[in-house]
RNA sequence: GCCGCAGUGGCGGAACUGGCAGACGCGCAGGACUUAAAAUCCUGUGGUGGCGACAUCGUACCGGUUCGAUUCCGGUCUGCGGCACCA
């Protein structure tokens, strides 16, 4: 009889003969085929690893192992996202240096995930805080602020009141911060942003090259939000200026009854005097400034505007006087700030038209558009539009763009949702940007030579009121001379957001020690692109999209060799708590990882992480579910008491062994890994039942299962004397042909409901198939036979009438 | 409102390309072992009817295509996630 299975042995003896035998070393030989599997790499927070955390580590790690032992050079490696706002407020708080809290944090984390079994090579692990590795973040920046893509810009920011910090769109969610959930305001401030906008079509486009899940590339495309319509010059009445407008339906330009410009658009300041309701249009102004982005919105559903008296505008097309509204629904943010109104046919200015009294013109046939809106484009016929007519929407508009541009008047014209990215943050913990301003040369960049451009000691970490950083209270630090001229200059005292570090640490993975360059080019050329990565949903439109843009802008800056970064993208679900809500310290459901790892063993913990359910989708925790997987465990140790021997697979058990591997080696590909553990328990089972397993079996069983659980099946792989270790091994093969029985079951049914089961050879000719059904089925069947149907090893259908 | 995903036993979830719905696990019930309990092992487990072989209903709802639909098509409802006056 064996020893009973005690995890915590098991577990912490073969921890430390892979660390001593640097069993997960990268293989430096490029000739080698190589896979790059990777996870996105944690923020190391003060609570330490979340339950949530082994979910997709696992199921890389998973890969990863089952690919060493497939022959690939695996990269599998880790890091951490160290910048960021929870250490800093940490060290605020308790008047520790941010670096210290950030040592203490990774040392904890990289506890945790060494006692999760973890095949990293620690060797090559990342840390965005290490001035060694930010050397490259600063490196990068400097490039693009070479190549014309970082500027510095005075504009109105989300500023959080809360974090007193800046934040770029993508992370401001409802109209509060993402991180802390505080109100977030308008602020005009200077900062540095980075034009990801020129981007915009090689992101689009991008898309179309790789195997992300539909629904990351869905989300990508509608951030982005192209949209193709065309730029239209409406003249204003009585005044050399015109009022350019941006429009997805130049087909409806016969339909235009008035305008609409932003409460913000200059046109209202340039023409002050001849307004005659000034005072009512400044009322209405000084309204809408009040309001957040978010909050004008969200007061969406009834529309307001005030008529401007005094101005008046015409449409190029047919001539016609209009009046010009301001209102708040139009975004000086977007196309040009102000809007051709097509009442008919645009849900919002029909509603506007309907509040204000304005006509409504019918420009495509197909609805009744005094009575509601008509918006469909596929079946309309343009009416009322002089040379248009009878034309359809997809006709009308390449013929429209081309007279305005005829005419001078228009032009075709893309416009995208997306904007550029703030990078500025006003706060202590981040990359120093390597900037200097120098009254008489501008903004200078900081000489490559110079880089690191280390992160000063700083008496406070204090965020200030008044929106600096608080680097810019270091004197000394911040009087500097200017690279260009030798004169006074002043260093830039903001930071760069935790997006930063994390839009290329995959680089730095391929060849981290390289004091040379980001990466040499041997590396990335052998490793890139990142095979496989799996990430968080929450990341589609912020670090996935952020990177994305780097790898491209690298790419076009010929440092890396390819123009997309990730070639395959998944996602995991979420874990919840027992209840199925979110775990929340206020909710009381968290489950810690390290009371699972200490009371069951951190090989149940990756098997129940894995057997919880459908990879993408969410999972409730269940501690009952953690037992069953520990006791299957339990099982499978004791399997060395009933091993026999035998070098080939037993007779009964060939097809089952067949099959087996052939479906847990697909499932561990394709995300499917409860059903690979199923697939591993039936076996389990069928063994059981039968009392025995050969050695060849048994050695197939665990190398399946090792990726899953590598402690328990290195453990059995040694007290069973079979050669080396099992991370050394070769994955199974399979033979197709093996993997069917010569016999099989098939239903016999009528009228397609089964009515019997009879086993007949697998090669069974159809007539035979069906005498053999119609048999069974005896007195059963009755009627005119009207058609007889056979699947190979499926059904026998017989249809009587 | 728009986009995406999902809806299957008491629960988590399986089901190839349209071919025996409910694999695997949990829970529950009964049994074995035990002085007893736990652990372990064995058996059963979608609903209804029947002692029973069996019959019948059943994959959110309504309809369609088909010999046959969880799977395909049309419509409806519900839940989750994302975006939201983007002209």
């Amino acid at each position: 009889m064996s020893v009973p299975y005690n995890h915590k042995e098991v577990e912490s003896k073969w921890q430390k003969v892979w660390d001593d035998e640097k069993a997960f070393k990268v293989g430096e030989d490029y000739s080698k085929p190589k896979y790059y599997a990777l996870v996105e790499f944690p923020y190391p927070s003060g609570q330490g690893l979340h339950v949530g955390h082994p979910r997709p580590y696992t199921a890389l790690d998973i890969v990863a192992r089952k690919r060493r032992l497939q022959g690939y050079n695996v990269l599998y490696p880790m890091g951490f996202d160290a910048f960021g706002l929870p250490t800093e407020n940490y060290a605020i708080q308790n008047k520790i240096h941010p670096k210290t809290v950030t040592e203490n944090n990774i040392r904890h984390f990289k506890g945790q995930l060494h006692a999760l079994g973890y095949s990293f090579d620690w060797d090559r692990e990342v840390n965005t805080t290490d001035p060694e590795y930010y050397k490259w973040t600063q490196w990068i920046f400097l490039k693009l602020f070479k190549a014309g893509l970082a500027y510095k810009s005075e504009m109105p920011i989300n500023w959080c009141t809360s974090c007193k910090v800046g934040l770029a769109n993508e992370e401001v969610v409802n109209g509060v911060c993402e991180r802390c959930g505080s109100e977030v305001v308008r602020k005009v401030k200077s900062q540095w942003m980075l034009k990801i906008t020129e981007y915009a079509d090689k992101l689009i486009e991008g898309l179309d090259t790789v195997d992300y899940i539909e629904r990351v590339k869905v989300s990508q495309k509608n951030w982005i939000g192209r949209s193709q319509g065309a730029e239209v010059d409406f003249i204003l009445a009585d005044t050399e200026d015109k009022l350019k407008i941006y429009t997805t339906r130049p087909d409806t330009l016969f339909g235009v009854t008035y305008m609409v410009v932003s409460p913000e658009h200059p046109v209202l300041d340039k023409y002050k005097d001849r307004i005659k309701n000034w005072d009512a249009i400044t009322a209405y102004r000084e309204q809408a400034a009040k309001k957040s982005d978010f909050e004008r919105s969200e007061l969406a559903k009834e529309k307001t505007g005030v008529c401007i008296d005094g101005l008046m505008a015409v449409n190029p097309v047919n001539n016609t006087k209009i009046p010009v509204y301001v209102s708040d629904y139009v975004l000086m943010s977007y196309g040009t700030g102000a809007i051709m109104a097509v009442p008919a046919h645009d849900e919002r200015d029909w509603e506007f038209a309907k509040k204000f009294n304005l006509p409504i013109i019918e420009v495509v046939a197909g609805g009744n558009v005094q009575e509601e809106v008509f918006t469909d484009v596929a079946t309309g016929k343009l009416v009322n539009s002089d040379f248009l007519n009878g034309l359809e929407v997809a006709q009308a508009k390449e013929k429209i763009v081309e007279y305005l541009e005829e005419k001078g008047i228009g032009t075709a014209k893309v416009n995208y949702k997306l904007r550029d990215w703030v990078f500025s943050r006003q706060r202590y913990w981040g990359e120093p940007i390597p900037i200097v301003h120098c009254d008489k040369c501008g903004y200078v960049a900081v000489s490559e030579s110079e880089l690191p451009l280390e992160l000063p000691e700083v008496e406070s970490y204090m965020p200030t009121d008044t929106g600096e950083s608080p680097l810019a209270a270091m004197t000394e630090w911040v009087n500097t001379t200017c690279p260009c001229c030798g004169g006074p200059a002043k260093r830039e005292t903001d930071t760069m957001p935790q997006w930063a570090g994390s839009s290329w640490y995959f680089l730095r993975y391929t060849d981290p020690h390289n004091k040379e360059a980001l990466a040499s080019k041997e590396a990335l050329d052998y490793w890139m692109p990142v095979d496989w990565y799996n990430g968080g949903m929450e990341h589609t439109t912020l670090h996935l999209l952020y990177s994305r843009f780097w790898h491209r802008f690298l790419y076009d800056q010929n440092v890396v060799n390819t123009p997309e970064p990730y070639q395959k993208r998944t996602s995991h679900g979420m874990i919840l708590g027992e209840n199925g809500e979110k775990m929340s310290k206020s909710r009381g459901n968290v489950v810690n990882p390290d009371d699972i790892v200490r009371d069951y063993g951190a090989d149940t913990l990756r098997t129940y992480e894995m057997f919880i359910g459908a990879f993408d989708l969410s999972a409730a925790w269940s501690e009952n579910g953690v037992k069953g997987c520990r006791r299957f465990l339990e099982r499978v140790w004791k399997l060395q008491d009933i091993l026999t021997d035998g070098e080939e697979y037993s007779d009964d058990l060939m097809t089952k062994m067949h099959q087996t591997i052939k479906k847990v080696s697909g499932d561990y590909e394709n995300l499917k890994y409860n059903t690979a553990i199923a697939a591993l328990m039936t076996l389990l089972n069928d063994v059981a039942k039968k009392g025995s397993i050969n050695r060849a079996e048994f050695k197939t069983f665990l190398v399946l299962l090792n990726p899953v659980a590598p402690h328990i099946t290195e453990e059995l792989w040694d007290a069973c004397g079979y050669e080396g270790r099992i991370y050394q091994t070769v994955w199974p093969e399979y033979d197709e042909a093996k993997t069917v029985e010569d016999t099989v079951e098939v239903a016999v049914q009528i009228n397609g409901k089964t009515k019997t089961v009879i086993a007949v050879a697998r090669d069974i000719a159809k007539e035979d198939a069906i005498a053999k059904g119609k048999e069974a089925l005896g007195d059963k069947l009755s009627g005119n036979i009207v058609k007889e149907i056979y699947v190979p090893g499926r059904i026998i259908n017989i249809v009587a009438k």
